[in-house]
DNA sequence: CGGAAATGCTAAATCGATTTAGTCGCAAGC
DNA sequence: GCTTGCGACTAAATCGATTTAGCATTTCCG
């Protein structure tokens, strides 16, 4: 049973409690007991101290105890919020495991894990800012306050941003604003005339820069607005929940471009609960974010990020900072990968 | 640079290099050189020693010398396969943290990280063996090695198996005789004469029972044979390639049961390629696994794991284990959950 | 010129667990 | 009677980094 708000218990706490050292206890705790000749009567008793007393190992402790001298071990974690898919941490992290796995031998080891914060609470992340978790991370999935608290410290160890621009870190971006643009036109060369952007309601800088640069090529090019549909949140009930209302209310609309392809599913939905055809009667683009969105009906013309290049530069510039510590931040910008398929 | 297969670089190795104290060292790394007055000649020669010799801080050391005595901190990891896919896991995840907060208080913090394995290699993970990496394990997506290692050794600590049966273990399992037969149950009850199951070619434990039931249950209804149409692979695409060469060989289907969603998808494309319609010429059933099945088209009809209660009882079974660390290990079955959507 | 203050650094303790090299009694053997 | 051996345990070193307290010098100022 934990003890409220004491101390916690340690292997000295539990050797004082049962009348042994530290040593006597450690070694019923790994077992070692019969090849250390302890009585069985003590073994039962600081069993029993161990089990009273709650006691849980720490792992620092244990870990820096339990290493091995000679190998170097390199930790590294790939940080995302809750509230974001993983579709594209999963990604990251198994490229991360291909080039540590390529580096990995006799004196060198790594380890690589995921963690997630609640977005805007990326602070709150222990052994962020003494660097007492990681020798490299990969950050992603962050909102502005997130943004706010990476862009007034620099951590003192191996960093890299995906998907946002922070002026002293190693970041790797697409670019939105290309996308949009590159989005609308197809919708216009498509003879669209009435485009509509469907984004969720909250904003990222990336959708809304998307749909920015979509709506300001839609006015550049044709001299009318394009019609702005905010979705609730970011899942396909919401995208369809979103264009199910603009479409009943008889608004027009011939050419739909998502932010992100979960609301085209949905849209998807209501266009077809509508009545009316994709791409016919209208056209969708996406942005290439769904691991599936080759086998949506019809399959999803999408213009978004390039998700192979992301996730290798990504990669490339965390073992590149963990070797040769630059000195200079650099952006990269990924430019956008464009995938015609039936719907638009 | 590295050094080929010297000791790690340590603060010793670099004050002993430069000729100053570890501390200084520290100091230095810690950006601490201005308060604590060192002078600066001191401080580049620090840096340039740290550069020259490629120090690498030994994050266990740091954690165990960084964390606040009067907090008890957790560790939790999820553990699975690089190999399968994240859905499930990262809802596993979330459910951690869920409850992990709610406990999270004065003197008690969590941390929580997902960290993959190649399949198969599971033992070759680092600090599994001597518990000296988590205090607590969800364990997930193993393969007959893995499970072999896992019932080969006890570890030391909280352990809950997701998805397998392992005699020593705390295990969460679904039914998949119980899914497969009902998959079938609902295809015939829809009238379906000749039902087809679509896997893939490398069966998992589960895969390998959701068929197998559910052919025994077509064959005792009807005493007929279902087709077995093995993909190549778990993809959307190696589904629809493997059904598109039944259907185009001219063989008979007018119900098809996909033990993953993803072969379902893709059997959808290869359906509607054929020009039949589902459900009327061909109802499909999935298993629930794909986070957007409602939004197939049409829609598709589950018969799965219930992962909501998985998901719930992996993740209650670790914080039982972590609070009472009971003797007895329990198995823990999950009934099957029947979604009836328009597909079947 | 003497004391105070500033400068520049180091020794040693610490975090918690593990392990090596003993220590201390007591019984058995010669 | 003295050694040997065993049973049951402990003291202290160790893992690597950080921090606190403090020790020499040197400089400043009246």
């Amino acid at each position: 049973m934990a003890r409220g708000e004491k101390r916690p218990v340690t292997v000295h706490t539990i050797a004082k409690h049962v009348g042994v050292s530290p040593s006597a206890v450690s070694t019923v705790l790994a077992n070692r007991h019969e090849e250390r000749r302890l009585a069985p009567a003590t073994v039962e008793k600081i069993r029993a101290a161990v089990r009273e007393l709650g006691y849980v190992p720490n792992i620092a402790a244990r870990r820096l105890r339990a290493h091995d001298p000679e190998v170097h071990h390199h930790e590294l974690g790939i940080l995302t919020s809750f509230e974001a898919p993983v579709f594209l941490v999963s990604r990251v992290l198994r490229q991360v495991q291909r080039l540590a796995d390529a580096r990995t031998g006799a004196g060198r080891r790594y380890s690589i894990s995921i963690e997630m914060f609640h977005a805007g609470r990326l602070r709150a992340m222990p052994g962020l800012l003494n660097a007492s978790r990681f020798n490299g991370v990969i950050v992603t999935n962050t909102v502005p306050e997130d943004d706010a608290f990476l862009a007034g410290t620099t951590l003192p160890y191996a960093v890299v941003v995906l998907g946002r621009r922070l002026p002293n870190y190693c970041c790797v971006l697409d670019t939105p604003g290309e996308i949009g643009r590159k989005a609308a036109e197809i919708l216009l060369k498509g003879d669209c005339r009435s485009p509509v952007v469907l984004t969720p309601a909250l904003l990222t800088q990336s959708t809304a820069e998307r749909a920015e640069a979509f709506c300001a090529t839609v006015r550049a090019e044709t001299g009318r607005e394009a019609a702005r549909v905010a979705a609730l949140g970011f899942t396909p009930a919401n995208g369809a929940e979103a264009l199910r209302a603009h479409l009943g209310a008889g608004r027009r609309c011939d050419g739909l471009y998502a932010v992100t392809d979960s609301l085209a599913l949905g849209a998807y939905q209501a266009i077809k609960d509508a009545g009316r055809r994709i791409p016919k009667d209208i056209a969708v683009v996406g942005v290439g974010d769904h691991e599936h969105a080759d086998f949506f009906d019809p399959p999803l013309t999408c213009v978004g990020p390039s998700n192979d290049t992301i996730v290798e530069q990504v990669v490339t510039q965390l073992f590149y900072l963990m070797t040769h510590r630059r000195v200079k931040p650099v952006e990269i910008f990924v430019p956008p990968s464009v995938v015609r398929r039936a719907s638009a």
